[in-house]
DNA sequence: GCTTGACCTCAAGTTGACTTGAATTCGCAG
DNA sequence: CTGCGAATTCAAGTCAACTTGAGGTCAAGC
């Protein structure tokens, strides 16, 4: 059968059933009925928590993930608001990829100072174009 | 000139003076000197902050940010310590775009149940199974 | 030579995201 | 029924990452 109960969606989920009060609080999750008192979850609901667990990943904050997902299970969001997300999202990842080639670049190169190697310098070049974006959808 | 103060390096960088010296007690920047009691930045601390605020989206801890960068500008790891970061990274990268193409999926997807739409069932599988790795860095 | 604005220190406050604890209350196994 | 383990509420506590404020210093321009 498919409803579950906090317990269970903590251990299938790996979030504790405090944060899932929690989230249920700030409008993330909500169940689907209550059994006397206790809270009965949807399978969905796994679902979303996997949607919050990669919208906190990505660093948006809590009310922001909820506006993504809606209390419905659909976006609160305009269509072009969330394609400017994901338009951030794709800014972010980039980002992320330039500090992954970084990180291996520094485990790798032997060049004792980095601020010498050529390959260094590009990596720096690039991170030095992306850093002027930052934080902009934060601050709208 | 290449000597900066905390003003400067504040208009250049983004990072607001309180948060400079707040890095510095944690030991991820430091001033190449002082002139009284003004802190004097040399113009490396930009690529640092600018590798720090690359290393906080990534979701890494001050403390965490600080080893990998090291004190004298060399990362405090090993090197397998550095290539499991770049692993890391490369997971959660996968994550975001997970998350990126689900974003535009919804934007655009008409069905009106996503839990209908199969390019929305098939991110979905692919979310559960990355689901599984998370946080793992974090929990080391 | 004195004012002004940018800087300093240090302690305390704030925010977001949870966690913990105390005091109940169910609901199922025996 | 009875007991007990799993849930519940609500207030308070914690932690990381900063920010703010009070009170002081300093050097550069008028």
């Amino acid at each position: 059968m498919k409803i579950l109960d906090i317990g269970e969606v903590a251990a299938q989920s790996g979030v504790p059933p405090s944060t899932l009060r929690y989230y249920e609080e700030q409008g993330l999750i909500a169940p689907i009925g209550r059994k006397g008192l206790r809270r009965q979850y949807g399978p969905q609901t796994l679902l979303r928590l996997t949607l919050i667990s990669m919208g906190k990943a990505a660093g948006f904050s809590l009310p922001e993930i909820a506006q993504m997902l809606g209390a419905d299970g659909h976006p609160d969001l305009p269509r072009d608001e969330l394609h400017a997300r994901a338009d951030d999202l794709g800014r972010q990842i980039r980002r992320l990829q330039l500090l992954q080639d970084t990180l291996r670049h520094v485990a790798d190169c032997p060049a004792s100072s980095h601020l010498d190697c050529p390959s260094f310098q590009k990596l720096m070049r690039q991170a030095e174009r992306t850093a002027a974006r930052v934080g902009k959808r934060a601050s709208r």
